[in-house]
DNA sequence: CTTGACCTTGACATGATGGGAAGGTGCACG
DNA sequence: CGTGCACCTTCCCATCATGTCAAGGTCAAG
């Protein structure tokens, strides 16, 4: 199976597949007599398994330690479940980061008129950084 | 005023400060004789703001835009109201799609044990892909 | 044999920031 | 006056995951 084929069937574009490789997440695949890279059934495996792990959010250094567990039939799911966790905790963070800021923007733009005039609570906030509660 | 100072006065880095200079985002800065940048109050004005807009989630081409509505006292509000709205609704996709993952994971590592044993819903998953609902 | 689709490697870009090296400057203290 | 230290300068490289582009080799069908 080419590279092109097991990008199509895996949703891992070909890219990827090559710098995946290369930073060694996944093992160098075979290569034909002219240089082709041949992928089979566990490669596909693989690279799915990356695949969703990407799409859940998680990183490629976590997607390694996934990796080697998934591999590991010996492994404890406790380890697994605290990667999983970890990676929930970053996320929950990146959230109220991003609600905090939507709050006081929200909070900002609803006293914007919004209109031809110039004034703007928005710019005045970023230009004295005056606090939010003292806007109004 | 040099540039560590100026640093320390608007909580952005010198490093940040060269930057954005060279990225056209502020005039270049004055210079001594010796080649130090000199800052004067107007300078840390900019910068401040900056800081503000960065600390809002502001991207710097949206601090570009801002910071040319700032300095231009024939602005309409709905200009700069429009740009915030917009970050307001990236951001909140942003928050979204992580609420997804979080839903997900959360969902998964509930039915994973987490101790000593092998079995992980959460390994399972990403190497079988099957959907969330199927995995009740 | 030609054509077009695919593969190879390699270099460069993103966006915002950090780190570090190599060398010049300013100032305080002895 | 000299020395040391903290600061400044420029330049290059790294992050993270991904994309784009270019130049050249390969394969399969017509």
């Amino acid at each position: 199976m080419n590279i092109g084929e097991a990008a199509e069937a895996t949703g891992v574009t070909a890219k990827m597949i090559r710098h995946y490789e290369q930073i060694g997440l996944i093992r160098a695949a075979g290569r034909t007599g002219s240089g082709y890279r041949v992928y089979g059934p566990k490669d596909l495996s693989t690279l799915s398994f990356i695949r969703r792990a990407r799409d859940l959010g998680f990183s490629i250094a976590q997607i390694r330690d996934l990796l080697a567990l998934w591999q590991d039939r010996a492994r404890a799911s406790g380890d697994v479940k605290r990667i999983a966790s970890e990676h929930v905790a970053e996320m929950k963070e990146k959230m109220r980061l991003l609600q905090e800021m939507v709050h006081t923007l929200e909070h900002l733009s609803a006293h914007c008129h919004g209109d031809d005039r110039p004034d703007c609570p928005i710019l005045e906030q970023l230009a004295t950084g005056m606090a939010e509660e003292k806007c109004c």
